[in-house]
DNA sequence: CTGAAAGCGCTTACAG
DNA sequence: CTGAAAGCGCTTACAG
């Protein structure tokens, strides 16, 4: 078996030319249905599998892109989730997604990032997605690579709030802080305080959509702005007394996101606080580690495949096009309903 | 800028033969200094990358691997652990890894498997990781393509209790619940109760160093034994009032993995039996869901990174010797130490 | 140290 | 419908 390794071992088996062999292979019409037949016997049998490389450099097209994650851990499961929206996205196109990570900082220069060489190389992907979280001068060095790329959008960070005009997908950052504190007020809530490190543009966008929805019903802000925490379920650990100090007459609580809000929650936990019957808590991203949280913790869900999803077509759209298209609007989050939201009791 | 796009342009521009850009490229030692210095200034100020594509169409090597997802989602943390840990090695060794996900059954006859094009096609990859859960049907269908593999030894149904002996990576699953056991039974407890599914391999093999460890210290061994639940939370869920009522004397609880010790704990929880105090629990493999667990879950911590890790290891070797390399030992587990354990209370 | 040429394994006009 | 030949962009003996 496996005797046949080239076309032109199966052209010689089969008494034809390469080109014959070739347009077999590639379906190609004009060829008799004898011969078709006769070649394709001599390729089921002996397991004959044209040399892909070969095609590519033929074609041009690698049929590959590359999920760079910068200065991230895949095993945090938004990515994991991104990723898994852009490999959906390439399995029905019948394209391939190279994995890559890289650790970089806005300050680096390019060329002391240790890039993979995948991307540095030539020819080996089509395009690239820039997932994690970016500075402007990875977008730059795509630029200068002539190198396609689309970046999510939401962790760009640019110095502005704005998103992104080209070259990425973003989900509705504002829009689903916004929701969450609509969803909050129905339930009568009026002292509702957000709890977040606004040091970070994204965390900075949620706390913008709390803000305009308080203001809209004329309600009172109530901040606790905490930087250089460890890490955000510890942020929420160390800000719950803060608050308690501050806003002793709070109801509610918007945590920048699920983190905080787990950190919080067993602050209150200790200090013999009942969620919801005391205090109601919103979280933000439905990330997996809130699973089994006690009690389930409400929370914004950000649409994580379908950014990977929609990340992966612009991608392939502007390749196909060869200019920057226009990016699609923001996608919508969803406030997923669990048991840590009340009704305010009097 | 971007001028040179081929060795022929660079070759042109610098008045030498397409043999000396490729010797500079390649750091070949006989270029003259002087040569070697026109070149690389022609190169660098052009920004010209050399196509890594008609590079591995002469070195007849990929450069990459294919991580295979089978039958499982990369979204469960416990699986994107182990695709960082073969990221981990590939980026150190300079290899790309491309990852994939496919769906199928024990019975799925090859040619009905949906593999993705990259490992049907021939060239594209050097070698693949079959991780997830995967039939014995997969791994002979490599061999046949004489595509080198290395698969996740734990999760191959094979009918048997042993692990594969070839080309493959396993941690030591009884040994895992050996060690909980002991721990338990030095905690001063004796009726130990297993929760779990024994319809599957790995729970079965977890069982055993269950039952091993019990017998050891001659002590009675208190099975509780679910099949078709909807999932292994829901498991846990169930088996508990079981449990209760067979064996209520029951002080120590070993669950199949965390999920189902999750299940257990809210169930727990709703009959007001406090964990650790009245009854201690221990679960298995340490995803990140249990992250915020109340209380944190002592566990048996499954090494998944360097299952990973190993398995790219193993892999890269078989390529490079060609031939089948005996498989490493087990890979131990560690038992983390967290607050859902006491000392029996008498 | 350097270059001309063959070759990696395909595909695709171009002729016939 | 079929084949001879050129070409994709590199690398690497082989000669000199």
């Amino acid at each position: 078996m496996r005797t046949l390794k080239t076309v032109h071992d199966v052209a010689r088996a089969a008494g034809v030319s390469v080109a014959t062999v070739s347009r077999v292979l590639n379906q190609h019409p004009n060829v008799s249905r004898k011969t078709r037949e006769r070649v394709m016997a001599l390729i089921d049998e002996s397991g004959f599998r044209p040399n892909a490389i070969a095609r590519r450099l033929v074609h041009g097209r690698s049929g590959q892109i590359c999920f760079l994650l910068s200065n991230r851990d895949i095993v945090h499961s938004f990515h994991s989730r991104v990723l898994k929206g852009a490999e959906d996205y390439c399995r029905q196109s019948h394209n391939q997604v190279v994995f890559a990570t890289v650790g970089y900082r806005l300050d680096d220069d390019l060329p002391s990032i240790e890039l993979p060489r995948i991307i540095r190389e030539h020819g080996s992907i089509d395009g690239i997605l820039l997932a994690g979280t970016n500075y402007p001068n990875l977008c730059r060095y795509m630029e200068e690579l002539g190198l396609p790329y689309v970046i999510f959008g939401n962790n760009l960070l640019t110095g502005s709030l704005a998103y992104p005009r080209k070259h990425a997908v973003c989900f509705d950052e504002q829009g689903g802080a916004h929701e969450a504190v609509r969803f909050l007020i129905e339930l009568g809530h009026r002292r509702i305080a957000w709890v977040g490190n606004l040091t970070k543009a994204w965390y900075r966008r949620r706390y913008e959509g709390y803000r305009v929805a308080m203001k809209s019903k004329r309600l009172t802000l109530s901040l606790v702005d905490l930087k250089d925490e460890p890490n955000d379920e510890e942020l929420g650990r160390r800000a719950l007394p803060i608050l308690l100090r501050r806003f002793p007459k709070t109801t509610a609580i918007l945590a920048q996101d699920d983190e905080a809000a787990c950190g919080l929650l067993e602050g209150l936990r200790k200090l013999g606080i009942r969620v919801p019957e005391d205090i109601s808590l919103v979280g933000y991203d439905d990330i997996a580690e809130i699973r089994y949280v006690t009690p389930p913790l409400t929370t914004v869900r950000v649409p994580k495949e379908k950014v990977g999803w929609a990340m992966a077509d612009l991608l392939f759209r502007s390749i196909a096009a060869e200019d920057v298209l226009p990016d699609p609007v923001p996608l919508p989050t969803e406030l997923v309903l669990r048991d840590s939201c009340a009704r305010v009791s009097r």
